[in-house]
DNA sequence: ACCTGAACACCGTTCAAGT
DNA sequence: ACCTGAACACCGTTCAAGT
């Protein structure tokens, strides 16, 4: 394992552990077992250290919505399913969830590690569109729109805000809600 | 005007034209005119001085909203004029929008203020399904669900994720897609 | 009560060397 | 090529004084 790979694995870890804050160099750097700068070598910056680490994370949720959509499962079943990998990543990794949510600035190769995720969700909502589970309008835009909802249950979640007075029990639940109202009556 | 209410102004200013980095308390010491460390005088911490300004936008926020409630205005205009102030607040202010969004662990004075915010919205929200300009779903879930719909538009927006290839061209355009597909067919 | 300045323990980053 | 350690310019925070 390269030296670079080991520093992208010590920092997702560090992220995991003690959020973004704990994600030091120096820190990044004695979990690897090299000097504190040594991370310098092979990343110009903190900064792009945690761009890899979100291009990685955007990748993995990728090829997971791929092999969803290959499935053989019926869409509207690929569809909850993604939602919930993707709602348990946000909460099982908060720290890394929320530097995925604000990667602007990270660079290209994290622009489109995040647009090919998409892509993939995308697809699947526009699998349920033609099987006449979600309504006939312009895929993406539908896509967009259960996408950006979920983003937002998730970082409400993150941020412990879910609380059945504010009309929010769980991620699920809700996304649940929005399916059913969505759904074309005919 | 007092010292630790100017000091709130200046670390809103300073987010606004810089960022949460650039709101040190050095930075905003010298912004009032007073030494590296008066503000620990008046503030526990850092992070109690930006509770101070995040608690201050959400009881913004939640006037806004009462007076829009108190309004003489149709149901979904008012609901739909809540949505632009909210929308319109992330858009020009992107720095407090996130810091709100990430309000948690800021303390209780912030949650009060946070929950007020959404009371309000619920309020209009309710508003809107009595004059069933909404489906008749338990008000408060579905605030809840709108709430977060327009909070995901809004944290992509603040990362230049609204691109019309993911579906989202404004988040004016998206939530009126989900207010038309919401809308009950009767 | 309110403020000041030195001091401390961190950071990210740069630079000149080392193998 | 890859790594190291001193050094710099910052931070948040604490502490002992000052008015």
């Amino acid at each position: 394992m390269s030296t670079a790979k080991k520093l992208v694995a010590a920092a997702s870890s560090l992220l995991d552990s003690g959020g973004e804050n704990a994600v030091t160099l120096r820190a990044v750097a004695q979990a690897v077992g090299v000097s504190y700068n040594a991370p310098y070598k092979h990343f110009e910056s903190r900064k792009s250290l945690l761009a890899a680490v979100i291009a990685e994370d955007f990748l993995m949720l990728s090829d997971a919505f791929r092999n969803l959509r290959e499935s053989t499962a019926a869409p509207i079943d690929k569809l909850r399913c993604a939602l919930k990998v993707f709602a348990d990543f946000g909460q099982e990794k908060p720290a890394r969830y929320r530097l995925m949510a604000n990667h602007d600035g990270h660079g290209d190769s994290v622009e489109e590690a995040a647009f090919s995720t998409f892509v993939e969700f995308a697809a699947i909502v526009e699998e349920c569109r033609v099987a006449a589970d979600l309504p006939d309008v312009s895929g993406t835009n539908l896509a967009g729109l259960i996408f950006a909802t979920l983003h937002g249950l998730i970082s409400l979640d993150a941020n412990a805000r879910l609380k059945p007075e504010k009309g929010l029990t769980s991620i699920g639940e809700s996304m649940d809600l929005l399916l059913g109202l969505l759904r074309p009556s005919k």
